[in-house]
DNA sequence: TTATTGGTATATGTTTTAGTTATAGGTTAT
DNA sequence: ATAACCTATAACTAAAACATATACCAATAA
């Protein structure tokens, strides 16, 4: 009559399965007990504790060593899968323990986008395949909100100046320049330069309001004398900025990197118009509270690496 | 630092192993020890225990009970399994006690359950007369997790692609081709065939979403030009299938055996119109930490031996 | 505010168990 | 016969598992 399961759960130990397993394998308790490091009476008892437990001898015992029973070969079948998943368990652990599996969401306002991340995203998958990393692009003021809010695991960014930070930590890790672009052959890209003020004349594409870059541009329309626009358009979508700028005589203010990869491309224009307002640091936000996971610090600290690299061009 | 594996074989009880399912299960401590039976302080102890043997805690304290972190719920994962072995092994052992050479819980997917499968039942069942077999038919993504699990010894399917398949071996068997069929007398079974747009005004019966049979629809769909059918009803039941049909305008995307299958004895009708996507092969899927039960080999040598039978006609 | 409830952690002492050394005993091969 | 292999038992020790009693903490109900 084999035993119930409560009899296995409660009297089963490691070094029961682990003898069955050195047993499998050298054949005879004396090899096997040194193979597990406990001496050959400790084997002996244990055998006899398993084969008490299941009610029936779980090996024949020649003069020459061990042979297993029927229910003996089970067992050891048993013995091998547990210690394989033991072994697989202490892999993953490890594999956690490194960051190389698990999920992180990054949120990057449009310049860290289109400039370091990309390579930090290219890092990651080649040196933590098993990582799943999603990202976000928007303007600061909703990645902060969708960090506090635990969407996010970790944004590159600007803390905006009305948000409480007290529970968000801050690293600052480059400056954004920003630039004035408009299709190609657009009139204001001619030589000579347009006057300021007539680029007023042109309808604007620009970021939503509470977003920093915003309150920088509404400060170069001061030192330009009073500029105002005719009209604006608000979008944080790139590709909504640039099928518009494509198709109509609107300018819009993009970070530089965006500008120059779009300028190179031969979709867009510069337009030779410095935007003066000089922009806070963009940096590396997360919630102070909340510690990171394994995997969000090998991003954090990819991330870090290819920003020091790319302010070193 | 993930201590090594020694460390584990040696300090790992069968309580911790125990007291980590119950807990996962309770969500307390008190109700866990409770549940296997020692003390609360034990209980304590025992996870502390773990928590030095890992290194990092498995579970945070809350007022109101624990919360596995990421590490406990790996953890939690091999003890489920673990345990569910030992429940695997101790009916193995019953088994062989009444003379019965094994038990064998084999999960199929459709295709194979109305192909080679029954053959491959039939034949076993008349050479080994005392093997207890069971039979699960559901999605490959529903079994796959049931293997892992080790609720079910072996599996007929498909790894899903998004399936960490290091642990699990696989040996492509057939392949696999989608019909539509729909009621006896269904308008779209008329001939002149009718048009692919006009089968989206009828309700379509699919398989639950993450199945692989799935995507290969969903891809159909975008070659016939965008179809989108008005409704659709998710089941991986044959039985509610067939009988939703008899009583419906439905149409259904079921393999070719099947389909085939319902033709022939009147019940369905096929609609003339190929589903065009092709599945992978599909094929036998074994944990390969595990090996194979004197029983489950013979499982495996028959069902080879039918797939090949059936791949010659 | 103050109990009360529902939970976890610690201290201490006892029992159980795991493991040791020392020794006995049995087969086979030389 | 006698080494050279094995396994089994006994007696003892160190370690561990576990229970009882108690402290403590946070949320909730009175």
């Amino acid at each position: 009559m084999v035993p119930p399961l409560s009899i296995f759960r409660n009297r089963l130990r490691m070094r029961h399965v682990q003898l069955l397993q050195a047993l499998a394998e050298k054949g005879s308790l004396r090899a096997a007990s040194e193979m597990i490091g406990i001496t050959q009476p400790a084997a002996t008892k244990a055998l006899q504790e398993l084969e008490d437990m299941v009610g029936t001898p779980l090996f024949v015992r020649h003069p020459r060593g061990l042979e297993p029973t029927p229910y003996g070969a089970a067992f050891t079948r048993y013995a091998k899968t547990s210690l394989e998943d033991l072994r697989a368990l202490r892999s993953d652990l490890a594999a956690m323990e490194n960051g190389n599996v698990g999920r992180v969401r990054i949120g990057a306002i449009m310049a860290a986008a289109a400039g370091f991340l990309t390579p930090a995203i290219v890092s990651l998958s080649a040196s933590h395949p098993r990582l799943q990393l999603s990202v976000q692009v928007d303007t600061s003021d909703i990645l902060v909100r969708a960090l506090n809010d635990g969407l996010l695991d970790l944004v590159i960014g600007r803390i905006p100046t009305d948000w409480e930070s007290e529970h968000l930590s801050f690293q600052p890790l480059h400056n954004e320049h920003l630039m004035l672009v408009a299709r190609p052959n657009h009139p204001a890209c001619a030589s000579p330069p347009a006057e300021r003020r007539d680029l007023a004349d042109f309808p604007w594409i620009l970021q939503a309001s509470p977003s920093p870059m915003r309150q920088v541009i509404e400060k170069t329309f001061h030192e330009w004398g009073g500029v105002k626009p005719v009209a604006m358009i608000e979008t944080s979508s790139i590709l909504t900025t640039v099928s518009l700028l494509g198709e109509t005589d609107m300018v819009a203010v993009v970070p530089d990197v965006v500008g120059r990869y779009f300028a190179d491309i031969g979709a867009l224009a510069p337009v030779p118009a410095p935007i003066s307002g000089s922009l806070p640091n963009y940096g590396l936000i997360l919630r102070s509270s909340r510690e990171s996971t394994p995997a969000m610090a090998s991003v954090i600290e990819v991330i870090l690496r290819e920003a020091r690299a790319a302010a070193s061009d």
